[in-house]
DNA sequence: TTCTTGTGAGACATGGATGTCTCACATGGG
DNA sequence: CCCATGTGAGACATCCATGTCTCACAAGAA
């Protein structure tokens, strides 16, 4: 019985392609969630009770990716700059995701957010508090609000990929070149 | 009869009180947004056929508020660094409903979007534009990348506001010199 | 006062998405 | 072959936001 095997492998397939869809219309049904994952409404009723339970199995797929993506990078590993571009890198396959969830995210309100967030915050904070430690970057911006600007910078960069503005092989260079450098030139050092 | 007048000025308060709520729940019903403005649905269906109607309104408001901030910056004067640095101050107050608003745009998906907002892009890559040209800012980010960021800093800031994450007095200060100078340290020239 | 006007409250129908169910079919193993 | 399992299609009830309607009430003008 590799029954167990196929479920997941289709579960995953599911939640690929709803994750796909979802950051180009995030209020897609769950008719057209299914229909992009080439499955039925009861199928893919019988592998998430919901709606609201495929959002949260995205969300869990996100911290996964969000999570791999930090351990791929090795924040820890030389410059906290070179650490940002590796993680910009790994995660850029993800941000679509990301992009949604983030929206997704602002109309949960009341309700306390998944605890994988608090620690990807946490370790990303780090990450530019160890930069500003080590005279790497201004201590004038807030690790915490550095943070938040990388979310808004891949979600930016993700629509605007989606939506044609900008080309999928500049989306790296363009969030970390802004993020780490701006917009002003440098004088050559 | 005065009432043109009193309908305006309500008019007026139903739209912003609307804006704030949005921007804090975009999924507000019809029911809540009459509420938050003090009166009843029937009123707020008075004034707004639907609630298409009162989101391209609040857009149309967006679009004004934003043209605004745009001619008060004076974006011609001196340094295109000032100019960006007036535009982010001018905008501040409307951060909240352009962040809605930029996250009600990509879920409009197949029509047409408000040609506003190709003209405010315009004017904002304009800008960027100027400042490449003078040699202030650096060619290698595009004016539509740098323009499509602005709107995700301001909608990051404008979010990490509301959840008290960042102060609104550091509002300007965070996204400016983010945008404009980076995370980098400078050398002090 | 009387009439007009805007409003609030609520009833009501509508539409769309959702969740649940049944049934027929195809595939694959015994 | 026969049975079990997963699936697709569709019917069905349900919920919720929406849009429309009526009616009573309050405030202001004539």
């Amino acid at each position: 019985m590799g029954y167990i095997c196929l479920m997941a492998v289709d579960r995953d397939h599911v939640l690929r392609s709803a994750a796909a869809l979802l950051t180009r219309k995030s209020t897609a049904t769950m008719d057209e969630v299914a229909k992009a994952a080439g499955i039925s409404r009861a199928t893919l009723h019988r592998h998430f009770a919901g709606r609201d339970a495929l959002v949260r199995a995205l969300e869990a797929l996100g911290i996964e990716e969000c999570e791999a993506a930090l351990d791929a990078a090795r924040l820890d590993d030389d410059s906290a700059q070179e650490a940002v571009r590796r993680f910009v890198t790994e995660i850029e396959s993800a941000a679509g995701l990301l992009a949604f969830l983030y929206t997704e995210n602002q109309l949960f309100e009341g309700e306390e957010q998944n605890a994988g967030w608090a620690r990807i915050d946490a370790r990303i904070a780090a990450l530019f508090r160890r930069g500003q430690a080590s005279g790497e970057f201004r201590i004038d911006l807030t690790p915490a609000w550095l943070t938040e600007a990388l979310y808004g910078l891949l979600a930016s960069g993700a629509w605007a990929v989606t939506e044609g503005r900008l080309a999928p092989k500049d989306f790296t260079h363009m969030i970390v070149e802004l993020l780490l450098g701006g917009a002003l030139r440098r004088e050559e050092s």
